[in-house]
DNA sequence: GCTTATTTTGAACAATGGTTCAATGTAATG
DNA sequence: CATTACATTGAACCATTGTTCAAAATAAGC
């Protein structure tokens, strides 16, 4: 159901080298749109950073907004799996507590933006930035949400009596930390006044989960 | 200091017409901004929502990076003001835990947005971009900074082992969850599938205090 | 009340930026 | 190898949008 499937169908396998061209746009745009939002955002400059003319931008994306959702859909199914497996995986290690669901959601994340492949910092970024805009709900509601949910789910069997809003509100707060963890790294050396800014992955969990608990606590009145 | 004082000066006072178009203006493009965004907003609907012409906007404004920074700027003494008054009258009520302190960086700002000026609402949201931004790192180091110093100071007594980089992280963390708290009431309410999602101050406070203690506790190794 | 700085207005300007297109190059298919 | 669908190119198109301007209206200062 990718696209409308009537008419327009391909007739030939796309080219080797087509097929690189269209990775190197969805490349460019993953790095562009994080670093200056989707209206920042220049075609010219998704073009430029791909090193390809203009017009073929849009030959591979469509238009900008298509690209924009093209590039946010990539990588979901293997962030979604990422997640779900982690938290699987910590399943059959025993009880889960709370700090250990934050960790599997955050932690897959983090380990392939910190890793050996930048493009994946790029999109922790565009993830945050749609989870963070009304404008992408429907994006959010297809692709995150889901997993969100089974999350949410998890805690509220640790959390029985707290309703699932306050839940989800403590959810919310941990991502929005974990944006801030994502892009904030100048303003804590601004603030420290300090050049070193190495935030760790179990600092975020550390005052996500503690977070979470005492809101947790002061909902189930 | 606020313009080039030599040259171009005033030779008359503004009239009370004037005054207003020029409010109504900067009113405009806090809400729109805010809504918006800086790229995603557009001078003509900024003069649209103030009813003046187009051309009105930018006698007024001057560009719209300058009435972006003017917008920012109108009410940034005042709530730093707010904030700081807030910590000395706690101070005076006795020792300060971090739960105070924190209330005291929040709820002055919240309080005017939740009150009758509806206008600290869009300002807020309007902080918490620049926050987060860094692009507008300058007015961040101008306007905020030295405040948010004020608070990292406080916390810093409380938390004599913590090193001032874990502290401006738990700070800059708090101030993610505030702007999740100013602008995610939609993502909540789909999280939930619920349709009242109210957030409290109390609520968003407890999360960042605890956060904040465990993070800090963490770091005092 | 007269003078003139300031404000207002609507239009035009110029730059930006998304999109389209026809011509050309390339390679998959038979 | 011939065919032809697809990819590539660069130029042009055109809507959007920030900015400027000259003329008209307004009101502050004397």
């Amino acid at each position: 159901m990718r696209k409308k499937s009537t008419c327009k169908q391909r007739l030939r396998a796309p080219s080797k080298r087509s097929i690189a061209s269209r990775s190197r746009i969805l490349d460019a745009a993953e790095t562009v749109f994080a670093r200056e939002g989707f209206d920042g955002a220049k075609v010219r400059d998704i073009a430029a950073l791909a090193e390809v003319p203009l017009g073929l931008v849009n030959h591979h994306g469509g238009s900008k907004e298509a690209l924009f959702r093209e590039v946010i859909e990539r990588r979901a199914e293997e962030l979604s799996r990422l997640r779900l497996d982690a938290l699987t995986q910590a399943k059959s290690r025993g009880a889960l507590d709370l700090n250990t669901i934050l960790d599997c959601f955050f932690r897959p994340y983090l380990e392939k933006a910190a890793g050996n492949d930048p493009q994946w910092l790029a999109y922790a970024r565009l993830v945050a930035i749609v989870s963070a805009d009304p404008v992408w709900a429907d994006i959010s509601a297809d692709l995150f949400d889901p997993t969100v949910q089974r999350f949410i789910h998890e805690i509220s069997e640790l959390y029985p009596k707290v309703s699932r809003v306050i839940v989800a509100e403590g959810i919310v707060y941990s991502v929005a930390a974990l944006l801030a963890f994502l892009t904030s790294e100048w303003r804590i050396a601004a603030l420290a006044k300090s050049l070193e800014a190495q935030a760790s992955v179990e600092g975020l969990v550390a005052f996500c989960s503690a977070g979470c608990a005492a809101r947790f606590a002061l909902g189930e009145a």
